[in-house]
DNA sequence: ATGCTGTAGACTGTCGACAATCGACAAAAA
DNA sequence: TTTTTGTCGATTGTCGACAGTCTACAGCAT
């Protein structure tokens, strides 16, 4: 068969798919605001689809739970409560932990070890350069690699669903997050404490990072009017 | 106003919703069996609706993990690996712990307790007419308590979600469970180490129970095939 | 004024029909 | 025979139109 090396894989993603990541997108980085309602018709003009795939897209939102449905009164993203913030930062704390836990009980604590010193390495390249936005992409990557290394599929499907409104909180919210190059070195005490197989000192690491991140982005935030 | 006791809520729900909640509950109780198919046209003409309901049911289905949809292939109910109820049931263990330290940490330890005793009371008095669908039942309720206790609204909606993978679980394998008395003992022996406020032991205890609750399922499963 | 009733407009919920895609098998080409 | 191409039937993907439901406001009666 001819191999032709100009042709890549055409886009053949359904309408619902690429709505979807559309929307979800826009709402991730805050093109969409809490509160913002969704109108079928108007949405599905703006994309030049039908109301079909658009309102299938709207289904999957609300059930990640990115969005509210009320029957007959439309779709509105979810507004954000300082509550669901602190939900959000101590059940990432819990998938972590738990982890954390199973990296080490299954012996992989100096494999991933090495992989996260490399991942910290970029971190403080980033860092030096003050690079905030580069320093927060490598901080997710650092934390997907320890849930990946988790081996659980289910725990990284629903660890998926609470980045995303990590990531949503973020962008609401572009902080500042303090001194960048202290951040990286928290990070570095964690992965040592992985590679000393310590699973309390690492939990313990781990929960207060996340801890600390979380209270960051709570500190001053404006509770919305019910 | 008129107040007319004789007449309640009609059901107003959506068709999308009645249609989830039966597909849901076919899935659940195993009447839809893991690697069936689900054909839209086959199913819209069983409920009498059309295909537009039935597809946005379906998407939510698959949102939630219980479904597999290949485009232009169809949908099937997801295939039960073994390694899938082994991450299930840590998975479970996880939130479960993590439920408990909350509800000590809060201080809510001995109100918690209290209530799960209650439960425990039905359960023996259940266990001990060996009616095993009760036990299951009210074993369900007592999980559910020490979830919803945590005070933690993602955590809930996430374990909602768990535990229908759970109960689907359970209800392809109608499982002896061993002596049903000797499990409810197990349960007062969890409310004990919460009530004694000790998160160490009662973690440890739920991580043995849900482990051998999910050790007994996986005894024996049958591989699908690919 | 106050409270009920009924319309209007905007939006969501549902439907039936049509288009696109796939696997399998038959037909044609090598 | 082996490989490629065309066609068919089944199923999903998408569309435009229509029906149902809600809120707000106007009109009417009290």
């Amino acid at each position: 068969m001819a191999k032709l090396k100009s042709i890549g894989q055409i886009n053949t993603k359904s309408l619902r798919e690429r709505v979807l990541d559309s929307l979800r997108t826009a709402i991730i980085t805050g093109e969409l605001k809490p509160g913002e309602t969704l109108v079928e018709t108007d949405l599905a003009s703006q994309f030049g689809v039908s109301r079909a795939p658009l309102r299938e897209a709207i289904n999957i939102l609300n059930a990640e739970g990115l969005v509210e449905t009320l029957p007959y009164h439309g779709t509105t993203v979810k507004k954000l409560a300082r509550k669901d913030i602190e939900e959000l930062y101590s059940v990432r704390s819990m998938m972590e932990g738990f982890a954390i836990q199973r990296i080490i009980d299954n012996g992989r604590a100096s494999t991933v070890a090495e992989a996260l010193r490399a991942i910290c390495q970029k971190m403080l390249a980033a860092a030096e350069k003050d690079r905030l936005i580069e320093v927060n992409r490598i901080d997710r990557v650092f934390h997907d690699t320890i849930i990946a290394n988790a081996q659980n599929q289910l725990l990284t499907s629903l660890w998926n669903n609470v980045t995303i409104r990590v990531q949503q909180v973020m962008s609401l919210r572009n902080q500042s997050k303090g001194d960048l190059q202290q951040i990286t070195l928290n990070h570095l005490t964690i992965v040592a404490a992985i590679e000393a197989e310590n699973v309390v000192e690492a939990v313990q690491l781990i929960n207060d990072h996340i801890g600390s991140a979380g209270d960051l982005i709570v500190e001053g935030w404006e509770e919305p009017e019910p």
